[in-house]
DNA sequence: TAGGTGTGCAACTGTGGAGTTGCACATCTT
DNA sequence: AAGATGTGCAACTCCACAGTTGCACACCTA
């Protein structure tokens, strides 16, 4: 099974991806991810660019990094970390295909309810 | 300017949309949108097939409907609520573009160290 | 006019997570 | 070898949020 088919109705009941979201769900993270995208850095280096402690954003790296949002490479004494995007297009067309699983299931309630409630 | 035509630098500088990946991260209000998606109902009605009060489902669908991830329509004296695809296409298209961007940047930026690092 | 059902608001508890400080360990440099 | 820099771990505080109970109000129906 190809990595990005996914059923729209299987998306939804087999659990959306909440561990990612609550990644995402952060402003902190989300100025991590911008930094990082600007050019890869280590945690010591975006300490000096985010109003956090180093401290503070190796938490935020570790979160990231387990949703597969960021990928570390480890280079002597420092570790270097950047964006991964293919983990958000994963998630985009997930999300693109249970959009579209809601819209098809209304659709077709509000046809039944036509039929039933309106033959004219 | 069209609505999907997102700029996929200026997506993720202008803030992404933390609120609605905040409104995501929580099982529970999964759990709402799957039954949502099912059929509409309301507040009490998704009390009977929820593990959780009343008061407790009427919170989260504050939090959706903030998000603009479900639509409520007051009919007499109950509130029907349903889910909002649009929404959540909107999110797709819009992290799928900041994942372009990582890429791109990335890219770019391996482009330039081959360059420098390696003239060969 | 009651009684039942659906909502809304307010206060309270419990818990997870963000951020901090402090210290120990590893690694590069002189 | 010694100092400097980068990382990791642990304990602590603070606060937002999920969930609860209790009560008041609105709306249908007998």
């Amino acid at each position: 099974m190809p990595d990005g088919d996914i059923a729209e109705v299987g998306a939804v009941e087999d659990g959306a991806p909440v561990e990612l979201f609550a990644a995402l769900a952060d402003d902190s993270r989300w100025q991590i991810l911008v930094e990082l995208s600007r050019s890869p850095a280590s945690a010591s280096a975006l300490a000096g660019r985010l109003p956090i402690t180093r401290q503070a954003i190796a938490k935020h790296l570790r979160v990231l990094t387990d949703a597969g949002l960021v990928d570390a490479t480890k280079s002597g004494r420092e570790v270097r970390y950047e964006p991964v995007g293919a983990r958000l297009s994963q998630v985009a067309r997930q999300l693109d295909a249970i959009a579209r699983g809601w819209d098809r299931r209304l659709e077709r309630i509000r046809a039944l309810a036509e039929d039933v409630g309106d033959p004219s």
